[in-house]
DNA sequence: TATGTCTATATGTTCATACATATTCAACTA
DNA sequence: TAGTTGAATATGTATGAACATATAGACATA
């Protein structure tokens, strides 16, 4: 059993080395289970620490809503599924990221087509005209939680031989020199068909959370289209809206 | 000039009091430009409370990033808050409104509930308090599109009598003087259970798009909780974001 | 069987206090 | 003039203490 410590004498703050220090006691099974954490005085306590030392570094974890202090009773572990913003709209790498998940590939397929009717209207091109399409299948590592589809317009010049391993727009940015700027999304649900249930390994008929975004340039063009298909019992989309 | 003032017998604790202050205040076009707030002694000092309380209030702005602290400057309102405004955040009257569409009602059923777990947590209520649950099917002329079911903080002093078919916030702006000001929503997909499948005139098992929403105060307490059950053939949610 | 009451427990709120440290700016110095 | 020093100021960190209040469970009561 790992026994964790505290450095008075260190530079780093007390309550930063407690909050690190909960960061990694949380991960534990027991907790992430539901069990109570040590409640505040004992953990001063055996932390040789203040009371409020303690409160001021849960404080920040409670503010992530990575833990639920319930008065009278304790603290636990929050069990929320995972979310993402809306409001900081970003790739879902980057996302995934900040919380400290872990998301990986799946598949990664790209390959060059024919542009149907919908994203030649949508990119304003000719009938000809080839578009790179990409296609992920993300997750963690209990399994699939999402399968991205991406038509790019010809403009932003892929090849296919790209490495999109990396977070997507900021590649874009940073190859292309093309800076993603404005996103248009439109959410529903839908029914898993054959397809889908295998990528994302669930049952055909299941629910599955769809969303659309147009990604487009400074100057308003379409430059990326993309389909995302996520387990809805995995994922929830959450937004948090301002008014002016 | 508007005074503010703390009032220490309340119910309401003085670190939230300190808060709702502080986001009236900071709404002055000159912290707007940059200017420094009071320095918390300074603060205390004149709303005759301690530092460490008007710092329990800040802190919670501050990881909001409504507000910025320097170390041996002070603290100002920060600039780019401006970022995203998902704006068009309004009640779904007036989404449809702003479409043309005619939208109407065609159930509505008021009733006062003891509140159950989740509730309480979110409200922050005790046991034995009653809610106000509202229950609207909503729709156009050729069926209903969404079923709505709302619950109440007890604070709006909703009776169960109000005209329910007025646009929502409207009239709890104009009725309670509540300025809704922050939501935050989780968006899903879901399988219409026989009782949704009925209202919503689908069959079991048709795919549904289920919105949570938690509509606060200005001063970030929660005053409704929104349920929105949408049928997806009939209902596709739409952002559009901007990158700041 | 309910219902109510008490109690131990854990978080919630608030205060007074002390010292640490980053920033600014003015005064001093090479 | 350029650079250093030092005081004033503001936030950052940390402690200890006290009382409030919600919760769950044990116990008693109708």
């Amino acid at each position: 059993m790992k026994v964790f410590n505290i450095n008075h004498g260190s530079a780093i703050p007390l309550h930063l080395q407690v909050e690190d220090l909960l960061r990694e006691l949380i991960k534990n099974p027991e907790y992430q289970e539901g069990k109570l954490l040590p409640n505040e005085v004992a953990l001063a306590k055996q932390l040789g620490i203040s009371r409020n030392t303690v409160r001021q570094a849960t404080n920040k974890l409670v503010f992530e809503r990575l833990l639920i202090r319930k008065k009278g009773v304790g603290t636990t572990v929050s069990k929320d599924n995972i979310t993402t913003k809306l409001d900081k709209w970003s790739s879902f790498t980057h996302e995934m990221g900040e919380k400290g998940v872990t998301f990986r590939n799946y598949e990664i397929g790209v390959s060059l087509i024919d542009a149907d009717d919908e994203i030649r209207r949508l990119f304003n091109i000719t009938r000809k005209s080839k578009v790179v399409k990409l296609e992920r299948l993300r997750g963690l590592d209990s399994g699939p939680v999402v399968l991205f589809i991406s038509y790019f317009h010809p403009r932003v010049g892929l090849t296919g031989e790209e490495d999109f391993t990396q977070p997507l727009y900021d590649m874009l940015e940073r190859t292309y020199h093309t800076v993603a700027a404005v996103s248009k999304e439109g959410i529903s649900a839908i029914l898993a068909d054959k397809e889908l249930s295998e990528k994302l390994e669930i049952e055909v008929g299941d629910p599955v959370l769809f969303r659309k975004r147009v990604v487009c340039d400074p100057g308003g063009r379409p430059i990326e289209y993309n389909l995302g298909y996520y387990r809805a019992d995995r994922f929830t989309y959450t937004i948090e809206i301002e008014r002016g």
